[in-house]
DNA sequence: TTGTCGGCCGATCGCCGACAA
DNA sequence: TTGTCGGCGATCGGCCGACAA
């Protein structure tokens, strides 16, 4: 996966690390991620020293979710004297890429099929639209992080106007399992080529599922 | 999976040899079953005499198809002095489980989610229908091998009056990526109980996918 | 006896503007 | 500006008898 579109769709707060970087290994972070590859009863002390041996960049064949494999060996630092790796700015071709995220609602994801575009993304990010058209309407071409495409139906209507992504967008929810609380993140490349990737809610640990005469039925609103 | 079971489920032709048995291992056949196993040119000689030295059936655990694990140990036979396996008789409960096997038809894998029951399933493995009801009509449960219960809609109806099976027959097609040419086994146990198993269609070496320009529209009829 | 077909009805999908937050 | 809703038309799934092999 290319680091400027892994960093798209990396969660805001994340930051990686270069080899060679000393880091501190941090097992309650891990497990938060991770809950299952860890034993229960966190050892202590709760971080270790370590350097960083290398990186690989993925994402998920099924569903597309990007990951870092980073791979430590523990050991102590040697001091405050190395380089920062984070102002290293060994990266210029990040900034060519400009992109909009977007966590779904119950609307994108459940009903209707459709996704309400905010005006930031359908200005910024997608062609113009041409609204001498009426409805004004184009079809938007997307490659996902494993160079699959998706395409789907831009329309810019309803009452007050607004931008939407209609058709082919509830084949994307489903085929990448979508929920209310991801988010989906569009990009555009310098050469105009748009990009699609998504980052994954935060899963609450899998309660065992309970007898169907044990389930309570959905509440009422 | 029991062995009465896998053996009604298992290609007519198919016949499990007993451990100690002296068998000729054939790679061509190997490479039938299997084409993804073996490389292509094949050794010669063509057979090599074995010894079983270990039997286990087991089921696919999506899929339900039944295949069985036979390990072998390349060595000369002692000769025809050793007992004929298929002989043994072993397995008495074998006759207790009557069953009906029928190739799936166009109709059945995908019309409009029906199953035309052959009359002698219905009249020697199916429960006997209440043919006072107008129409005549039961819900059958049956378990498959990894025991999993499915229920279907079974009724006597159309004219000619025929055996049907409606509901809940393609939600198992579905499950069991069933096509035309499978085959399903249904079983009836001495107690009552209802089995269903299924024989997989042989499947043609997987060809590699043709780009979207260069394939085919589907022939017209 | 049973494989295939067209009819048809109900459920679901998904596009739409209305409306309010 | 945009999240949610109800309406509704198109599509699909699937049950039916007709008919012929």
């Amino acid at each position: 996966v290319d680091r400027d579109v892994w960093l798209a769709c990396a969660v805001p707060l994340s930051r990686l690390p270069v080899v060679g970087a000393e880091v501190y290994y941090f097992p309650h972070g891990h497990a938060e991620q991770c809950p299952e590859h860890l034993p229960a009863p966190l050892p202590t002390p709760h971080i270790f020293p370590c350097v960083v041996t290398a990186i690989s960049l993925g994402a998920d064949d099924k569903t597309n979710e990007v990951f870092a494999q980073i791979s430590l060996k523990p050991g102590p630092h040697r001091g405050p004297a190395a380089p920062a790796p984070d102002a290293d700015p060994t990266n210029p071709q990040q900034q060519q890429l400009s992109y909009f995220a977007k966590q779904l609602t119950q609307s994108d994801a459940n009903n209707g099929g459709g996704f309400s575009v905010p005006r930031y993304c359908a200005d910024h990010i997608f062609p113009k639209l041409d609204f001498e058209a009426d409805p004004p309407v184009q079809n938007l071409l997307m490659r996902d992080p494993k160079a699959k495409h998706w395409q789907f139906r831009h329309i810019y209507r309803g009452t007050p106007r607004r931008h939407l992504l209609t058709t082919g967008w509830s084949k994307f929810v489903n085929a990448k399992l979508l929920v209310a609380g991801d988010t989906v993140v569009f990009m555009r490349r310098p050469d105009g080529e748009l990009l699609i990737g998504l980052r994954r809610a935060p899963r609450y640990p899998v309660v065992p599922k309970l007898d169907a005469a044990q389930q309570q039925p959905p509440p009422r609103n």
